[in-house]
DNA sequence: GCAATGTATCTCACCGCTAAGCTATTTAGG
DNA sequence: CCTAAATAGCTTAGCGGTGAGATACATTGC
């Protein structure tokens, strides 16, 4: 039982300081996390809210929001698709693709920090647990 | 790398899973959490806002509105501390350890099913593997 | 074809949290 | 003492999220 405590704990914990990386560029998490998202699709680096949606697992309402504010900053951008009259498509502007790539290394160095604590060997050990929990669940896409 | 969006994504499921019972109950988490703290105080359950801050991790104006809702209810009372005038003293009230003494096994039941899908060996190598991170980041009381 | 259902996105009211700042009280130092 | 700093709790503006619902377009079955 102890395990779903420290797991909400250092989740919480891994959220702050990841957030501070985020913050020194500008950024907060959930922004971040769109971008990345669009960042680690195929180029042209385009997706639907509904892509994202299901990605960052938040509302659509969310989704919404969040591109509203990455567009008034001209980080993204939205146009109506061209195959489905309902849909949209959201693309990376130049701007915000340096933005997200200037923005990423450092938050793979304060990641690798947050685990560095950790051997190999049980990383292993943790990833799969974590994985093994995540499927039972259905939680999708371990 | 994959170990903090597994972390991730299984902590908000756990979040939703554990809310689905506390709404059975006619409770959210957040309130919950300060009711089970109290419980979990030595009797007559009682405590500061402050320690409830500091056993939530959330600031102290979320720990003041908790507690408004809470004593709305009738489920925790407040009363000014004896030895220290700027202190207030936080009780359950015999509804609040009533209504925590039902969830609470619900709770459990909740997070036994969660874990389910690990044999006690498992379990364990993942609880050591969070208490180490926990340590690592100075989380406090792992 | 067309009605019924489903899907994609957006809108809006509401909710809980944070961050900053307030008041009141306690503690520490000159 | 008595001021300065620390601590306890509350207030409030603002933020990002949810959930319900609206709108528009797409799909399916008759």
């Amino acid at each position: 039982m102890a395990v779903l405590g420290r797991l909400k704990r250092l989740s919480r914990l891994v959220d702050v300081e990841t957030g501070r990386t985020f913050n020194a560029h500008g950024l907060d998490p959930a922004s971040f996390d769109v971008l990345a998202t669009l960042r680690r699709s195929a180029a042209p680096h385009r997706l639907t809210p509904a892509e994202l949606m299901r990605s960052s697992m938040v509302t659509s309402g969310a989704i919404t929001q969040r591109l509203d504010r990455l567009e008034a900053r001209g980080l993204v951008s939205r146009s109506p698709s061209a195959s489905d009259g309902r849909s949209v498509v959201v693309e990376l502007t130049d701007e915000g693709r340096a933005l997200v790539d200037e923005t990423l290394p450092d938050h793979l160095a304060t990641s690798e920090g947050l685990l560095s604590a950790l051997t190999e060997e049980e990383r292993e050990a943790l990833a799969a647990g974590l994985r093994k929990l995540l499927e039972s669940l259905g939680g999708g896409m371990s």
